[in-house]
DNA sequence: CCTTGACTTAGAGCATGCTCGAACCCCTAG
DNA sequence: CTAGGGGTTCGAGCATGCTCTAAGTCAAGG
């Protein structure tokens, strides 16, 4: 497979894949007669696992880290298995933050729903006061 | 309070707080007879705020449209619940995402764990291929 | 044979979000 | 009154992760 098919079958551009090759989070490509890259079809699935690493907030630094491991062998095993623990624990602490913040969130809005009544309210029996101190809470955050 | 001060209470360095106002995420800030910001506690509240946004994903852009919609006044409460919600459903389906990495990660810790119980056995017994074919799968991902 | 289009490289440029440096001002305590 | 430790502005610089340009090579179809 040549880096045009393999970019459309990833979602990377080929520019992004020779950039991955560049900074070594993808291996060195064999190459056709003609100095090509060409690749293996699965390679996809190391692109497919470097993808899940990247959305879930590995830094490039670390994801070569892993791949420098991978690429030296058996014997880092242990290593990699660090690494990804290490990891697990970041994506449990940030789930557990962003469910924090869902909370948060829905407070605020609720409060948003609730004063957005009182306004109905108010405008429905009093027409003359729109812009009273009732609702002035608003602007504040 | 002066800037070094909400420097120290906020978390934020006071070249950020600088920067925040800059780019309107920060109220422009009153100052003193000798031309120093000079901050009302509840500005605490809302970088308070800002952070939640911010470590939740948040862009900047989007941060200002909801800090220049509060400048506006009440009647912007709308659009205010608007982008808050649309944000809540980011984040939500961020967590989601988060956590199905977790189930990959999980998976991919056991199969580290097992190749090295595998090898384990493998050693006590037969410790004249410690590099066996069995264990050849852990170079692959 | 010649055009077309995908490929090659090195390196510049961009978006985001800070972070810092330089040069200067001003208040307070010793 | 003078040194120190704040503060001020403007603008440059940095880290991350791409993204794109320029100039050129190469293979295949008309």
């Amino acid at each position: 497979m040549k880096i045009g098919e393999l970019a459309k079958r990833s979602g990377l551009s080929a520019h992004t894949i020779r950039y991955y090759e560049r900074i070594g989070l993808l291996p060195v490509a064999d190459r056709d007669a003609g100095g090509r890259r060409d690749y293996d079809a699965d390679i996809l699935v190391w692109i497919a696992f470097l993808h899940r690493l990247k959305t879930t907030g590995m830094p490039i630094r670390d994801m070569r880290r892993y791949a420098d491991l991978r690429a030296k062998g058996d014997h880092t095993a242990p290593a990699r298995q660090q690494l990804l623990r290490a990891h697990r624990e970041n994506v449990r602490a940030h789930i557990a933050d962003l469910q924090a913040a869902l909370l948060v969130l829905d407070t605020k809005i609720d409060t948003y729903v609730a004063a957005e009544k009182r306004t109905q309210n108010h405008d429905d029996r009093d027409a003359r006061n729109p812009a009273g101190a009732r609702t002035a809470r608003l602007g504040r955050d």
